[in-house]
RNA sequence: GCAUCCGUAGUCUAAUGGAUAGAACGGAGGCCUCCGACGCCUUUGAUGCAGGUUCGAUCCCUGUCGGAUGCACCA
């Protein structure tokens, strides 16, 4: 269905036009000013120029052109040129009474639904999570579900770092300690053995062991970069110990993206796109795009208007392995090949926009992506610690991911095991939805490109503008409705009737926003717009509920009416924080 | 050095070029015989600085100061 604002546009452009002004002028926006009226339209002003006539002139043609319409129950025109507008309580209540019958709320269903592909979360395997890989997860799995939801089709991509050095650093660490393995044996053509020659914390020691030892041992980091060509060029043994490393890692992550509510479609990684890449190198060499610079062959992809050096994009290293610009394009390719898709999304730390810069005009210049595939970064910003600098542990290390969620899970549940409603079970669960809520919401309020303070005691306070907050309301409403069912009462939408006072009419303006703030958040990729929104929401409903006893009205009609307005308020909460990617308890 | 992004109340954060810059936390004060007071209502307080474009600028442009980040064989 048309959004609100599209229809009171509409209605007020025609006033501009029968008033002899273009009907372009009549945008009505959300006022600014809810003392002097609900919504607005500067038109007059922008026009005044156009017509060089007083902008309270054309306002006040055009309100007079309005005097008996059905839309608004009042618009009057203020000096300098402002028409000021109120909606008509039946107008209103028919919309939202409409959209609570529409699939989506009212959201319309684009004509041409897009496929997109949304790559995110990025983690390397044989690397436990940790905080930095939690903004990438958590607006990533919101955007995937908020286009989803929107009608497109979406494809979520992990794109595992499963082929870089530090494959060749385990490999040469692991031949260091055990060189009797057969992987090692270059005469070995049997079966390599079914069980991994390590566990999953071997392998999350195995790995910084060898990091550390690549930056000071200049042998080791060499044997390091040879086994990594040599794992990429195929060789037997080093694919099989790959086999187990990719093997054992992706369980571990799957487990741990799932404590996150974050799920993928598909588990590719760089070495996925592998394949392509001989076909890509030689199509670029031989449609002379890419030539040999300092030994390594690049793509040139600076361009004469820019104002900083676009350094060349590098397809090939000396040594003639890949590295994350060959596979970053390599798996547009492959993208390209298997969805051709209209979009597709990094969900990256914003540092490497350069690097993406780079790609994405390569891929162009160079025909891995089609024409018409748009390719947009979604940088975001570092999760800082309270002293402003990139979260760290206590102890300056890197905190791993699982250790920043069981510390907010356990002080959630110190703030809630007080309450007798729940068991002891039922407290744990609780604790560790309400804490996913604390965190998500904690960072998908912020705009995504923007640093922002990890401050825990701030993200699970239940007051402000906070994911308990956003639950405890809903609770509340199910409290609400639980009780109104215990009475025998019914829930009908067709029970919703026309706001009786300010705050109730408020709410319903609220909830007929829902469409609107949505396809503007999914325009621009910003869930922190679905945060702002249902905390407005949570607002409105707080205050209505404040001042109205619901459950004791006599009036059974009313009563039913709020009701209805309940549910769907409820609805479209709890549909809200499903595509930011957790969901609320029955009690908290 | 060059470049990019960001500077909004004490803190944190919002605002397709529109009226008196919107919230949150904190501070001050009030509201429970009543559907969950983890709530609600008052109140306090901000666009780094200097110019320009515009009828109108937090937003666009120029300069300046401050912060973050990036600048080919790591990802």
């Amino acid at each position: 269905m048309k959004k609100l604002l599209e229809i009171l546009s509409e209605e007020m452009g025609k006033a501009f036009e029968a008033a002899g002004y273009d009907a372009a002028l009549g945008r009505v926006t959300i006022s600014n000013r809810p003392d002097l009226c609900e919504y607005q339209c500067n038109g007059a002003m922008a026009g005044a120029k156009q017509y060089k006539k007083a902008p309270i002139m054309i306002a006040n043609a055009v309100a007079e052109q309005l005097a008996d319409t059905a839309v608004f129950s009042q618009v009057t025109a203020v000096a300098p040129g402002f028409l000021n507008l109120k909606l008509s309580d039946t107008f209103l209540s028919e919309y939202v009474k409409q959209m609570s019958r529409e699939e989506k709320f009212g959201l319309e269903s684009p004509e041409h639904p897009k496929t997109i592909v949304i790559d995110y979360g990025g983690p390397n395997v044989a690397k436990p999570l940790h905080v930095g890989h939690l903004r990438s997860a958590v607006i990533g799995e919101a955007v995937k579900r908020m286009e989803r939801f929107a009608g497109h089709k979406v494809i979520g991509d992990v794109h595992l770092g499963d082929w870089g050095l530090q494959m060749g650093l385990i490999i040469t660490e692991l031949q260091e300690r055990k060189p009797e393995l057969p992987y090692f044996d270059e005469s070995f053509t049997g079966e390599y053995p079914k069980e991994a020659p390590f566990t999953l914390s071997e392998l999350e020691e195995i790995y910084p062991t060898a990091s550390g030892k690549s930056k000071v041992d200049e042998e080791f980091k060499a044997k390091a970069l040879q086994a990594t060509a040599d794992l990429q060029q195929g060789k037997r043994g080093y694919r099989a110990i790959w086999k187990h490393i990719m093997d054992i890692s992706i369980a571990d992550l799957k487990k741990n993206y799932e404590n996150l509510k974050v799920d993928f479609d598909l588990w590719y990684g760089e070495s996925d796109s592998q394949k392509y890449i001989p076909e890509m190198v030689e199509k670029m060499k031989r449609d002379g795009y890419a030539y040999v610079s300092n030994g390594a062959l690049v793509v040139d992809v600076a361009r004469e208007d820019d104002k900083k050096e676009i350094p060349p994009c590098m397809i090939l290293k000396s040594d003639g392995a890949a590295m994350y610009d060959t596979t970053d394009l390599a798996t547009i390719l492959q993208r390209t090949i298997d969805f051709q898709p209209d979009s597709i999304i990094y969900v990256v730390d914003k540092r490497q926009e350069l690097h993406f810069e780079q790609v994405f005009r390569c891929a162009r210049k160079t025909g891995q992506a089609a024409e018409n595939t748009e390719l947009k970064f979604l940088g975001f910003g570092t999760m800082n610690g309270k002293d402003g600098k990139p979260f760290k542990t206590r102890e300056g290390g890197v905190m791993r991911l699982s250790s920043l969620i069981s510390q907010i899970t356990d002080q959630m549940y110190e703030k809630i095991s007080g309450n007798e409603a729940l068991g002891a079970e039922e407290a744990k669960t609780t604790a560790a939805q309400v804490a996913l809520a604390a965190l998500k919401y904690g960072d998908l309020s912020n705009q995504a490109s923007k640093d922002y303070v990890f401050d825990i005691d701030k993200f699970i306070s239940f007051e402000g503008d906070t994911g308990p907050y956003i639950l405890y309301t809903i609770v509340r409403i199910k409290s609400i409705l639980n009780k109104y069912r215990e009475q025998g009462g019914e829930i009908s939408m067709d029970a919703l009737t026309t706001p009786s006072n300010d705050s109730e009419k408020d709410l319903y303006m609220q909830l007929a926003q829902f469409n609107s703030m949505l396809e503007a958040a999914c325009e621009e990729l910003a869930p922190h717009k679905v945060c702002a929104y249902i905390y407005d929401l949570a607002n409105a409903f707080n205050r209505f509920y404040h001042e109205t006893r619901i459950l004791t009205e006599e009036d059974a009609s009313k009563k039913a009416g709020w009701i209805a307005l309940l549910a769907l308020t409820k609805d479209i909460l709890e549909c809200c924080i499903d595509l930011l990617g957790f969901s609320a308890p029955e009690k908290m």
